[in-house]
RNA sequence: GGCGCUUUCGUCUAGCGGCUAGGACACAUGCCUCUCACGCAUGGAACACGGGUUCGAUUCCCGUAGGCGCUACCA
């Protein structure tokens, strides 16, 4: 093939909010483009007027905007090849349908949807085709008296590419080699709607993507059985020679059961499969967004860029620019991947960490304040650094009690509200206080509050050499307890950290409290 | 039903004729330890089946079975 420069493109349709796989897809082109330093095309798929959604566009927008995945041109980008809004371009397809019926390789059909219906139910697996399109009411079988009269009484039509039968159709996929149909299975496709002016996808397709000069179209499978009718209308149009290549990209398969991921998986499995929330402007329903679940975008992005690729050899986490260098579709796989939201909370951890203290706090503060506290970004950060590595338990969608490890961000407000609210009740039936606070451990706890009131130096290095010579010649282990004292059960971080944080007052206070309810 | 794509641990996958079939997630165990952990170590776990081709098939070919997709005046 040519080498010319490297254009892709996404082009949704704003029917809804983006589907997860939709970004996956999206992120491959923009990573092929990047990587061959092309560019990358935002075009909107509006030919189905019935189906437009608002809000979707905007949606769309925002959402790459957050994932850091940057389009070159198209609706929103500007650029020299537009408009790139298909409602937009409808003189466009008009001028292209035309040269197709011109040179006898579509004809107009004036079926109506009642009379397809009919024709279905009377020959069994009906199709529009060559055996069949004489016995229609078409340009092809009617007079052009007729067809005309048709026209100017204001009947509706269709344009239907003509298939030419027996014709053996090669589509040389960059992912899947050679595929090749047979046309005699294809129907003849709807092209062009009178009723709304608007061409159907394929043919939109075909005429902007030429006009746009893609160079590689690389898309879901679902549009595999329909590429060599994309194949069939460059072909038509005289465009073979600058025809885009193709990658047919895997689907995403639900994390169980049968079926691709769909729309309606995501909060019924407890994950979500949008990138943001959407709040559905006819129902009022609201489906989860990875952003406002806590997700890093590039945490998303990782995850999304190994569901169907993988660079070869066993990294996994790999920030945009390693993706965009080691991005290869010939490494793609060919089936469908199931889409683990597991391990992508696993990558979100691995995100998170990366991360230094200070990073989390904006997240964290948010979450303390939501739950009445107010603290300062550096006691923040000091409690993000104590207790990151923890694990939080969680309730799955079985309603097992499960572990994990701090994911999220949001993670933190269970595991840390005792840094920054006291215990009000101590529980003598928790099970680490049953086991830690003993007949004679009140005794000693005040004996350690002596200590600690000895100490004008409240920091963990001070506390640490006190007390350790002080357990030492009492030979016992004070740590439980204290533990109980502070924090009300078995949790927290090191005792002398969470000591030194609490500071001498509240630390002598918590420990009192616990002595007068414990006893 | 028709057509097409596809098939390695539970999951994501490496492998591109000869390997003790590798890694990651998840799971289990142990070590560490002032709690829960992190971390580290270890472990269980896969080539769908049947024919070929070949000295030799996870790898190439053909079937079968399963999975997925498409089959609209939707994309």
């Amino acid at each position: 093939m040519s080498e010319r420069k490297v254009r892709v493109r996404f082009a949704p349709s704003p029917t809804g909010p983006l589907h997860i796989g939709g970004v996956r897809t999206a992120l491959y082109n923009y990573l092929f483009a990047k990587q061959h330093g092309g560019d990358f095309i935002f075009r909107i798929e509006d030919t189905d007027s019935n189906r437009f959604v608002p809000g979707a566009e905007e949606y769309i927008i925002e959402s790459f905007k957050w994932l850091g995945i940057k389009f070159d041109e198209g609706v929103s980008f500007g650029g020299n090849y537009g408009p790139y809004r298909q409602s937009e371009r409808r003189d466009i397809y008009k001028k292209y349908v035309q040269q197709l019926l011109d040179n006898g390789k579509a004809y107009l059909a004036f079926d109506t949807p009642e009379e397809l219906d009919a024709k279905r139910q009377e020959i069994e697996n009906f199709q529009y085709d060559a055996t069949t399109r004489m016995m229609m009411r078409n340009s092809l079988t009617l007079s052009k008296e007729e067809v005309d009269a048709l026209i100017a009484e204001g009947k509706q039509y269709v344009v239907r590419f003509m298939i030419e039968p027996g014709r053996d159709v090669h589509v040389d996929d960059l992912i899947r080699g050679d595929v090749s149909i047979n046309s005699s299975i294809l129907d003849d496709k709807v092209l062009y709607k009178s009723a709304d002016e608007l061409p159907t996808y394929h043919l939109a397709n075909i005429v902007d993507d030429h006009l746009m000069e893609v160079s590689h179209v690389i898309r879901g499978e679902e549009w595999l059985p329909s590429a060599p009718l994309h194949v069939l209308l460059y072909e038509a149009f005289g465009w073979q020679d600058t025809m885009p290549r193709f990658a047919h990209l895997p689907l995403l398969l639900k994390p169980v059961g049968n079926g691709k991921l769909s729309k309606r998986d995501g909060d019924k499995l407890g994950f979500p499969v949008f990138p943001l929330e959407w709040h559905d402007p006819k129902s009022g329903e609201v489906s989860s967004g990875y952003r406002e679940k806590g997700y890093l975008p590039e945490a998303l992005v990782n995850f999304l860029a190994l569901l169907g690729w993988n660079p070869g050899n066993d990294q996994e986490i790999m920030s945009m620019d390693e993706l965009i260098k080691l991005f290869d579709l010939s490494k793609c796989s060919k089936s469908g991947a199931r889409f683990d939201y597991v391990k992508g909370i696993w990558f979100n951890h691995q995100y998170l960490l990366k991360k230094p203290a200070d990073e989390w706090v904006p997240e964290f503060d948010k979450i303390l304040r939501a739950n009445g506290i107010e603290s300062t970004p550096e006691k923040e950060a000091q409690v993000v650094d104590m207790m990151k590595l923890k694990v939080i338990e969680f309730t799955d969608n079985d309603g097992n009690k499960k572990k994990r490890n701090v994911s999220f961000v949001s993670d933190l407000w269970p595991l840390t509200k005792f840094f920054f609210v006291a215990p009000e009740t101590y529980d003598k039936e928790d099970k680490f206080v049953r086991k830690n606070w003993k007949e004679t451990t009140a005794m000693e706890m005040d004996e350690l509050i002596g200590v600690l009131e000895s100490l004008d130096d409240f920091s963990v290095e001070s506390q640490k050499e006190i007390i350790e010579a002080w357990t030492e010649a009492r030979d016992f282990k004070p740590w439980n307890a204290w533990r109980v004292c502070l924090v009300g059960t078995g949790q927290g971080p090191d005792m002398y950290e969470l000591a030194a944080f609490l500071g001498k007052e509240e630390t002598i206070k918590r420990m009192e409290n616990a002595i007068a309810q414990l006893k």
